[in-house]
DNA sequence: GTTAGCACTCTAATAACACGAGTGCTAACA
DNA sequence: TGTTAGCACTCGTGTTATTAGAGTGCTAAC
């Protein structure tokens, strides 16, 4: 059996409306309001052949029908229509202005602000930092035996480590020495970096002498590096939908949600282009009737990072993909 | 009437029923457990007396009691036993070593860490900033147009701003303006500092011409200093406890946590003293249900920020003050 | 001042029931 | 061959009635 126009049509009629209502949708309802012509015993008729081929549930025998997670897939890839008005277009693509101007206010208010906008848990993602290459390098002097380490991508994105250091030395030493570093540093990635500090541990060479410890430098970056931040916005919004009126859900939801590594490995799939996680897709046991929808925005030289929204499987996707993918742009071209 | 001893111990017994079962406390259940040794009927008078005096409500009229806000204020204030066995003491003295060790971790991690330990949502607010001391002030060059301003406190706090600055500048030359205003500004206070550059701003001397927008400068101090950070942890514990079940409870809950002006007033209330806000006394409509015990923590010389923890108003508040009480300690051991 | 006894109140749980939305199937129709 | 009207059937939802039980307040006796 294939899936005809006709089914397609009647799909999506029925995913457009359970979106809406979150209820299931019966044959006579859809033959009155989808405009489609037919009965709703034809309907009917479609509505079983989609139920057997795995696109439509029924929660028990005399309800309406439900979409599953593989009508949704074949809803975003196939039959998805324009979601956004040009006012809403316009709107989005100057949203972020008043908001959001570099990468620390997107971290501290991004997520709330994308939540605020479309009522959904946002997520924002940093870009990848190991992949930043280091413009320069800085010394800075903090008290007895600590020093900040200063270092400036070529993005512009800023890292500082307060590193111990032994013996008593003058900021001037430490400019020096910082002079030095920004040197044999300037070019390569932090992950190349963190390599090279630990090569110089091992080495112990005229800088090993000076900062003790370098071992402990290039772990600390490591951590600094590696574990890029993941910010949640609007969690509370969930709790909008039905789906989540069961405390036990809403406890698995939110608890999950301050799982940073949960959350950083979610949003790196999606880093590369808009997509569209459904339910089980997602990965996430917490997360198997949510929806995740994810655009990828750009920091300076091809680093990249990702917004997102999570809801549950009946999210508007193509409003949202659409509104994602916009802000995603509109950031990229605010941080460059 | 008064509150007599007879009177306080029935309280106390109720409270301390309520708190666990959260159900109403029936005279019969009491009299069998609490050890008073009197019959319910008696009990059932004295109830009916503490109900007038406001100690007490009835959820209806065949109902047990529950105790009122005033009931726990009481509580808090005249009769609350020792909380914690001399193994939970020993445990929270030592809790932070493994997990927290510098003002940056327990900005990330205090918080889910505190909330991990007590199952409730939990607090952490950073000193006030706008107090500290300056100890030392140093200008890094980052890219064409910007530089770094690295203001080291007195308690080794960090706060770094990106500037904009003029011109051409070389490393050098920023280098030593760098010096220049870490000398002049030694020993002030950010709030000082901020004042004084917008001093330079209005004066237009030497300095104001290589710094552009000095008073750009002052304006973002202004909101890096005086907007202290509160970090949440464990949000989704409060949605253990049966009084937030229902979803809008829930919502408003975690869209007040969400709000950070909110938190960090209200944990300013708190940072002198242990306190313990009942119900209303916090002040904030969607905390009306809910208690905030908090403990103050100390960083350097004499810059307290606060921890806290926030539940339902039936808190074991004789374990949790303690408890907070000792974690405050140990946390402003370790941050010195 | 304390306690036993008792009538009374009110919630929570259970069961019975009617309603209605929706289905699948059959037979007639174009 | 595809479409549609009609109809019997299913099953969740909401309503109502009923009951059991916990707890109270009051009175009278101790």
């Amino acid at each position: 059996m294939d899936v005809d126009a006709r089914k397609l049509r009647i799909l999506q009629a029925i995913i457009e409306d359970y979106i809406l209502s979150n209820t299931p949708v019966g044959s006579r309802t859809l033959s009155k309001t989808s405009g489609l012509g037919v009965s709703s015993a034809t309907i009917r008729n479609e509505m079983a052949d989609l139920t057997e081929m795995g696109y439509l549930m029924q929660p028990h025998v005399s309800a309406g029908r439900v979409p599953s997670e593989k009508a949704y897939r074949l809803y975003v890839t196939r039959l998805m229509p324009e979601g956004l008005t040009d006012a809403e277009r316009e709107r989005a693509r100057t949203f972020f202005t008043s908001r959001v101007h570099d990468m620390e206010g997107l971290l501290a208010q991004g997520a709330e602000v994308i939540s605020e906008l479309t009522h959904y848990t946002a997520l924002v993602l940093t870009p990848r930092q190991s992949d930043l290459k280091v413009s320069r390098v800085q010394l800075v002097p903090v008290g007895e035996g600590r020093a900040l380490l200063v270092i400036v991508t070529d993005s512009g994105i800023i890292r500082d480590t307060v590193l111990k250091v032994s013996g008593r030395l003058d900021d001037t030493s430490l400019y020096t020495i910082g002079r030095m570093l920004s040197e044999r540093l300037q070019g390569l990635t932090l992950r190349q970096v963190r390599e090279l500090l630990y090569g110089y541990a091992a080495h112990s060479d005229a800088d090993a002498r000076v900062l003790s410890g370098i071992a402990d430098l290039a772990g600390q970056m490591e951590k600094q590096t590696e574990s890029d931040r993941v910010t949640v916005g609007g969690a509370h919004c969930i709790l909008y939908y039905p789906e989540y009126a069961e405390v036990s859900r809403a406890r698995a939801f939110m608890a999950t949600l301050e799982d940073r590594d949960c959350l950083i490995s979610l949003m790196r799939q999606c880093e590369r282009q808009p997509s569209v996680l459904i339910g089980a897709e997602t990965g996430i046991p917490a997360f198997s009737d949510c929806s995740v929808i994810t655009a990828p925005y750009r920091v300076g030289h091809g680093h990249t990072g990702a917004i997102g929204i999570i809801g549950p499987t009946r999210i508007p996707y193509a409003h949202m993909t659409e509104l994602m993918t916009l802000l995603g742009e509109a950031l990229s071209e605010m941080l460059s």
